[in-house]
DNA sequence: CTACCGATATTCT
DNA sequence: GAATATCGGTAGA
């Protein structure tokens, strides 16, 4: 697999423009034999301070630091006391817009991707943004990382994004769900979607 | 297949 | 103390 990797420009839009627009990028991590690659199939974007379900609601913490950068870097948290997440930061500096990666379909790398995974189901080894994580190898040493130079970087090749995605509201939140935030996009029908679980 | 529950570090009240 | 942008194991339908 390859493609163009995506421009500084294509990660400054808003989160609710470029979430969608990430759908059948393909996201990729390390050269030679360690080489991984996932296509995104699923999503969710997250704003500043007027959404009370994103991390920067509250303004700038040594966590969020990363979402209040430039836009083309990547956010990673760690979260349950066990789980890494990734987001890739989009908008303006300083706005904290940031979309989060929360699946893939498995591309490049598969038996790489077992081993870290422990030998799942084909369906369960992208499928939630933990698992994406752990799949591809991102912990927080990656938080920061350039995805317009770094080793982990976001490729368009030639897949276009789906012309009707499908929508939800997001998962996983107690604040800022609900249809007055439907900002959760996936390919239909993909057999890698996370789980939607909703408390 | 769905439902529940424990794990467990950081952040927030 | 409580909550958390989650997951994997187990129990049951």
């Amino acid at each position: 697999m390859s493609g163009r990797p995506l421009a500084r420009r294509f990660y400054a839009r808003d989160s609710r423009q470029l979430a969608p627009l990430l759908l059948n990028k393909v996201l990729v991590r390390g050269t030679g034999p360690d080489r991984v690659e996932a296509r995104i199939v699923e999503v969710e974007a997250y704003a500043g301070a007027d959404d009370p379900g994103s991390h920067a609601f509250r303004g700038p913490t040594p966590r969020n630091e990363t979402m209040f950068g430039p836009p083309g870097h990547l956010y990673v948290y760690f979260t349950y006391g066990m789980h890494w997440c990734a987001n890739v930061v989009c908008g303006q500096a300083g706005t904290a817009s940031a979309v989060l990666l929360r699946a893939g379909s498995p591309l490049v790398g598969v038996d790489l991707i077992r081993q870290r995974r422990g030998h799942r189901t084909d369906r369960e080894l992208c499928a939630g943004p933990a698992r994406l994580t752990q799949a591809l190898g991102i912990t927080g040493i990656d938080d920061g990382t350039d995805l317009v130079r770094g080793t982990i970087r976001i490729l368009d090749d030639g897949v276009p994004p789906p012309s009707r995605p499908g929508r939800s509201a997001r998962i996983g939140l107690r604040e800022g769900r609900g249809d007055q935030h439907p900002w959760r996009w996936f390919v239909r029908n993909d057999p890698n979607l996370s789980r939607t679980r909703h408390p």
